[in-house]
DNA sequence: GCTGTCGTTGTAGCGTCACTGCATGGACGT
DNA sequence: ACGTCCATGCAGTGACGCTACAACGACAGC
């Protein structure tokens, strides 16, 4: 039973394809269904099962899977063994941000992790719908991640989260608006107003359709914008109002960011992980580095990043 | 990091030795000596060092082997993991134990096992020192080792020691013996007997030693033999006499066992296996079964095998 | 001190195995 | 009904690990 063709499978599980899974891997997806096929003859009972033109695993290609990720874990428990007998820790760590989290943590990380010395960090932003944020812990080592405060936690199969702050979500107006003055607005206040959003499938989008729950109305969204620096330029132009996380926006001169009051609005900031990929100790020092960079932004509510 | 490699490793600390260790993994010395050759590439550090004309693994090598364990359990587990979505369990379990042990032991464990079904027994008997029970782990799924009762319970690093039953230790006389109808005798009563030891080394060896001692004598042995059956041969013939293993010995007719008081002799006799062997259902049933007969003859003293 | 032997380490040759590229078959959407 | 996408099977090729052989160092005996 080979450990590659184990990693394989998870690979395979966690994109949902072959091909997808072959992507990640750096392989063509001739060469995953052939290393599938072997473990399938190595186990004795099939694995994967043809669902349309595609794959899903049954039930105990899952089971197998799941003991894929403990024998990864105790691959890198191995390796991390005998580099505490060398240097501290060292090697490249690749992390993934949603734009705004890039944007709010990147910066702190960066300086952090320099001083420390030892580790190269190589971070890079990526706009993926929710479900798809499991998937690139394929491709980084670790992936921060946001989604609804209270929607349910669950990332996807075989990942480590790590909570790292609650971002509370402001009413954005334009300096202009006719309650940009006001110290505070409940969801009847904004019943009627134009809305720019985000994509759908992505995390804030039903962030505004609870908030218009509260006021038993939908909002009517104009525009939906994954960006929130081109958010905020439209709204300070005034072609509607938005929902704005507060730690990441606020800094456009022609945006006023007004708390939501009546309604509890707010995001969850976790960072994504697979357990084995913890074990590396270069990776659980930029995961600390991480938390204590949200522990400084949550602490003070009007810290900018620097 | 290869799992071959760190599986090598193991054997080699197990073995004591690049040569042994190849041995046991069916490769040529040379193929052990590149393996380890990678996995130090890999490790950064070195794993093994030079002492004399052999190696001995440094404390990486150590720590990675103890590693390297948690590695083969992993992967053990996920064979089972999929193994519980076909049929029971199958395959063929090779179990080795000293002679008494095995003439104790194997009649009963193998009509059982029959009796289950599906699994094959690979049976055999070894005739090793103390110290090389261990070793023996990698050759054999399940090892009957036996010691005496008051020693150390240390078999060796990364092997599980499951306890089976203490086994008192009596006198055997020839019946033509001045004593031979006494109820028990005491280590003083036998400060002037000749005995009939086994070789230096192996386990019965100290028992005698520590029986001497309570009577303040080096008790005199005149011949070493490891056999219990020609050590019977012998006793009754008169040539000496001997401790022997209340439940292992006794069916002699021209040998009585008198039981020992005023000292407790006594040997323990353990199962050892490799914890990653012992994921296998096979390995898991097979090992139950060997604790069950063991608790039937340690229940009634006087039982016989069959 | 020299020699024989044992055990580990390096090198050339070879076999095996996994991956690439391409072709095939099935399933969904237009 | 056709095109597209995805997974799978097959031949070719490259790399990697093993065997066989040779060399070096270390211990024991004379």
């Amino acid at each position: 039973m080979d450990v590659r063709a184990l990693e394989t499978l998870r690979a395979v599980r966690s994109q949902g394809g072959v091909t997808a899974a072959a992507g990640v891997l750096h392989l063509t997806p001739s060469a995953v269904s052939q290393q599938l096929a072997g473990l399938t003859r190595d186990a004795g009972v099939a694995l994967t099962e043809r669902v349309g033109r595609g794959v899903r695993l049954t039930a105990a290609g899952e089971a197998l899977a799941d003991a894929a990720v403990d024998v990864a874990v105790a691959l890198e428990r191995a390796r991390t063994a005998c580099a505490v007998f060398q240097d501290g820790p060292t090697g490249t760590v690749r992390v993934a941000a949603f734009q705004s989290g890039a944007w709010l943590l990147f910066p702190r990380l960066l300086t952090r992790v320099a001083a420390r010395g030892g580790i190269e960090l190589r971070c890079s932003d990526e706009d993926v719908a929710q479900r798809a944020f499991a998937a690139l812990t394929d491709s980084h080592d670790l992936v921060v991640a946001h989604r609804p405060e209270d929607g349910e936690p669950g990332w996807g199969e075989g990942v480590r989260v790590v909570p790292l702050l609650r971002e509370p979500l402001d009413v954005a107006l334009s300096v202009d608006h006719r309650w940009a003055d006001r110290a505070s607005l409940t969801p009847a206040d904004l019943a009627d107003e134009d809305w720019i959003s985000v994509r759908t499938g992505f995390p804030l989008a039903r962030a505004l359709a609870d908030v218009g729950l509260r006021s038993d109305t939908t909002p009517r969204v104009v525009q939906r914008i994954n960006d929130f620096h081109v958010v905020e330029a439209l709204v300070a132009a005034g072609h509607g109002i938005a929902l704005l996380p507060r730690f990441a926006c606020g800094g456009h001169p022609g945006v006023r960011l007004v708390p939501l009051a009546g309604a509890r609005a707010g995001r969850q900031v976790d960072v994504l992980v697979r357990p084995d990929v913890a074990e590396r100790r270069a990776v659980a020092v930029v995961l600390a580095e991480l938390v204590a960079v949200a522990a400084e932004i949550g602490g003070g509510p009007g810290l900018r990043p620097g």
